[in-house]
RNA sequence: GCGGGUGUAGCUCAGCCGGUUAGAGCGCCUGGUUGUGGCCCAGGAGGUCGCCGGUUCAAAUCCGGUCACUCGCCCCA
């Protein structure tokens, strides 16, 4: 939980120094939606969706991404009515209905950013280059966001026909998926990861080369963005994407450690995706992070974050008295924001110490009958050992002027 | 949808070619310190061996079923 914590608010602080700001969705939409945003032959929508009906005969699905509803919201409260651009975030629980295995769940968490109305590359370049920091400020070093561009959709035709045509040609060398996907998605069988099929998909003509002429230069720019920024990236000429929704530049992150699900994040430009739902035609592009993956990937980090939970103090009673004289001294400190450990247990002095340690406390607040006597606690250094009177007035003070520096 | 694996103490696991009171490490508790943690030492608590059935004089161990979890393929975050 502690690492969710982690991802989660690093993320609201480096999408939120790029300008997005929160926003929350709900976590079923109307079935429909997802069918015309993400594309009925995809995977996710003709497998892979949490499907039902409600009361009254409404088919709902549990959102399988974030970007649908986020889009649909935009639309239904005039969001971009105001301004012609927006940038948003959300974070929050996603579900496909799937064998669960390391790194998949049926339910798992996602963090996703969109950006509306602007349509030039710089934004890609932007949107990949934050992304890139946000990684790194979890901590992860060496990220490569592999990138790609599948055309505006008036390319789609001439990269399908000529896709199909080499496919075809090599249709004996193909697994049974690239030969179905041949037929309905060629783009799909790109990403084949089937060795016998390599020889064929590697010899097919790059999907950068079939583009217009328009779209090869936007892909161009995006690439010289990165290099200004000073962004590590690859271009992967095979890379598309599950969505239907992607035109021009796609994106994935993939970490080591991670097994076969290695892809962190992913994403893209989707500038018909407006119109498909209903809207006025709006450039649009976002990406979406798998936390639980994130996690993983952190854990194995040799040189992670510090995510040890910090006690400020923890009151350890020495004997039978003071029960009262703590609750209060606990109340007072949090009153001032200090975290407190108080139990309200009456047990062994040793106990309480050894649990004060185990909280990983900064301090010892030691009270007994004699402490209550002098109005005053014994306070602890629990790192240095060192110990001394402390009076309960002085106590909050004294203990935010020696836990302010600390970390967490 | 397809194919593997595993279910034994709170956690990680050993034991499993059937045979006495089911073990280890870590964690937890107590004591060594008449009111003081971390390290060390000594002791202690804790288990229907996933569940149901079968074979047998005897089952954690063999067989069947069932449930749960897990890994891989497909696809994706």
């Amino acid at each position: 939980m502690a690492r969710f914590q982690f991802l989660e608010e690093t993320a609201r602080r480096i999408f939120t120094i790029h300008g997005y700001e929160e926003l929350r969705t709900p976590v079923f939409e109307p079935t429909d939606l997802f069918v015309r945003g993400i594309g009925e032959v995809t995977d996710i929508v003709s497998k892979e969706m949490y499907t039902f009906k409600d009361r009254s005969e409404r088919s709902l699905t549990l959102r399988p991404e974030g970007t649908a509803g986020v889009v649909r919201a935009t639309l239904e409260h005039g969001l971009l009515r105001q301004s012609s651009e927006m940038k948003v975030f959300y974070m929050g629980p996603m579900f496909r209905y799937e064998r669960p295995q390391k790194g998949r769940q049926r339910q798992f968490h996602q963090i996703g950013c969109e950006w509306f109305g602007n349509a030039s590359p710089w934004a890609d370049a932007e949107t990949i280059a934050m992304l890139t920091i946000y990684l790194e400020a979890c901590g992860f070093s060496g990220v490569r966001t592999r990138v790609n561009s599948i055309g505006a959709r008036g390319d789609r035709e001439a990269i399908n026909s000529a896709l199909r045509s080499h496919l075809e040609a090599h249709r004996g060398d193909l697994c049974e998926d690239c030969q179905r996907r041949t037929a309905t998605h060629p783009m799909r069988a790109l990403d084949c990861k089937n060795p016998g099929c390599q020889p064929t998909l590697d010899a097919a003509p790059p999907i950068v080369d079939l583009l217009s002429e328009a779209s090869q230069t936007l892909f161009r720019e995006v690439c010289e963005h990165l290099e200004t920024l000073g962004i590590e990236f690859e271009i992967a000429p095979r890379l598309v994407r599950g969505f239907d929704y992607y035109t021009h530049t796609v994106f994935e992150t993939v970490l080591p450690g991670l097994g076969a699900q290695d892809a962190v994040l992913g994403g893209g430009r989707y500038d018909n995706l407006f119109e498909d739902l209903g809207g006025t035609s709006t450039p649009a592009l976002g990406a979406s992070l798998g936390v639980e993956r994130l996690s993983l990937a952190l854990q194995s980090l040799e040189a992670g974050p510090d995510l040890r939970s910090r006690v400020d103090v923890a009151i350890c009673l020495l004997d039978e008295a003071g029960l009262e004289v703590a609750a209060r001294l606990a109340a007072t400190c949090r009153a001032e924001g200090l975290r407190v450990r108080f139990d309200y247990q009456r047990r062994s002095p040793k106990a309480a110490l050894r649990d004060a340690n185990r909280v990983n406390a900064h301090f010892a607040a030691l009270l007994g009958a004699s402490e209550i006597e002098a109005q005053h606690v014994q306070l602890k250094d629990l790192e240095s050992g060192n110990q001394g009177p402390v009076s309960f007035a002085d106590l909050p003070g004294r203990l935010q002027t020696h836990t302010a520096d600390s970390p967490q």
